[in-house]
DNA sequence: TCAACGGAAAGGTAACACCATTTGCACCCT
DNA sequence: AGGGTGCAAATGGTGTTACCTTTCCGTTGA
């Protein structure tokens, strides 16, 4: 299992909400499906608020909307919120999950290596000595071929960069790579070992932040993800 | 006012989920500070239902967490989703709008380059024609110093290319860019009048899509976002 | 120092009145 | 006969109230 990292407060309305939004995500409830409260409060044997609650919760997130005699609609995808984290959980644990790490490792190329090169002109002295050093592990892990120490040291990286960076915009999204990069392996989309060119390069985006290189920082960053995509790609 | 494209179901949790939302986003709620359902209640002037769902709406956008016997406490800004669109929204709204256009610019300039040689490779062919219209209708705009007619259509180009791109979390950044671009002009952070590098930029993007020549798109619309942002910084 | 306890506040259930919207049917005009 | 108009009933979300349960914080006392 990927890890789950949300805080989720154990309440009564989190399974259901969880199992709802996969279902929408699957496109097992397709658009245009229309649910009621009390087809909810039957299927999940809960009172009624509970069950508005956790509509309410879809509804903010664009998965559904509610109208008054007719139900609780399924909307089309271009409604969804697909920036928020259970979203995109739910649509990394179905069917969709090839095409949602494919745009997110798109989203990836885009902003990660300007999150470098910010990282490089904004990160504090101790940001600055821990990317060297996760460098440093990450090309002892990868030469050791321990994938699994290796993955969670990648994913303390590009954390580190993407909050660092100093937009709160772009740290917001290190939850999410850190999904990706844990599906990936996952999915046995990750070579075998570490190819030594993204060993090269996580030190070479490192050093670059290190010495507040900026320009630096973005290029190998960006070298580093579009290596990441070409082995993505043909499996 | 920049204009809201929210459905916004005129329920009765909507007025007090904007309410609580801007406060807190505006920082006058701080980090720490603790409502209760009663509190809510009471200042709105509804029911516990009512109280509960808008915190519930709220807590999943990481606003806030709900404790037994402690209340509500708004939680720091490192765990908002500030991909929401309402979180924007309110954080445009408030007395963080110079720091949001700023982070949101970055995120434009690391998006949009990439989304415009997206859309070059994948854009219909009705998409490249109205892209290239756009860009003509933008230069004639441009020149004439039309501003409010200038912007819509930039609105429209933009969105475009976002959403032909292919990748729907490109697309869902569409409303995003749109009030950026809306309460840029609002700020007075627009030039009074296009500058003419800018005009150029938008025809060679456009060019580029409509030629499927997906590497110049990228440069040009990096090129174009660039200036953009060299325009905003010192007023 | 630490365990027990009281109470505060959210979590959850149930039953109800209300209201918007849709559906369908009756009616009337053409 | 056909079709539009309008009324009425069914449906399903919206909002309110009352009440009980559960969790823990803070205090108190051994």
């Amino acid at each position: 299992m990927i890890e789950r990292r949300n805080q989720s407060g154990s309440g009564l309305h989190d399974p259901i909400l969880e199992k709802l939004g996969m279902e929408i995500a699957a496109g097992e409830l397709p658009t245009g499906h229309v649910l009621t409260l009390d087809g909810i409060q039957e299927r999940f044997g809960v009172s009624r608020t509970v069950a508005r609650e956790a509509m309410r919760i879809l509804e903010s997130m664009g998965l559904v909307q509610s109208r008054r005699r007719v139900g609780i609609t399924v909307r089309p995808i271009a409604d969804w919120n697909v920036f928020d984290p259970k979203v995109i959980w739910w649509r990394l644990s179905g069917p969709a999950r090839g095409a949602q790490l494919r745009t997110l490792t798109e989203l990836r190329i885009a902003v990660e290596p300007l999150a470098a090169g910010a990282a490089a002109r904004a990160a504090t002295a101790a940001q600055r000595s821990r990317v060297v050093e996760l460098a440093a592990t990450l090309r002892r892990l990868g030469e050791a071929a321990e994938l699994t120490e290796f993955m969670e040291r990648d994913v303390e990286f590009h954390a580190l960069l993407l909050q660092a960076s100093g937009n709160e915009m772009f740290g917001a999204l290190a939850d999410v790579v850190a999904a990706v990069l844990r599906g990936r392996t996952q999915l046995g989309l990750m070579p075998h070992k570490p190819v030594p060119q993204a060993l090269d390069l996580h030190e070479a985006v490192a050093a670059a932040v290190a010495g507040g290189r900026s320009a630096e920082a973005e290029t190998a960053m960006r070298a580093l993800l579009v290596e990441v995509r070409s082995a993505m790609l043909p499996g």
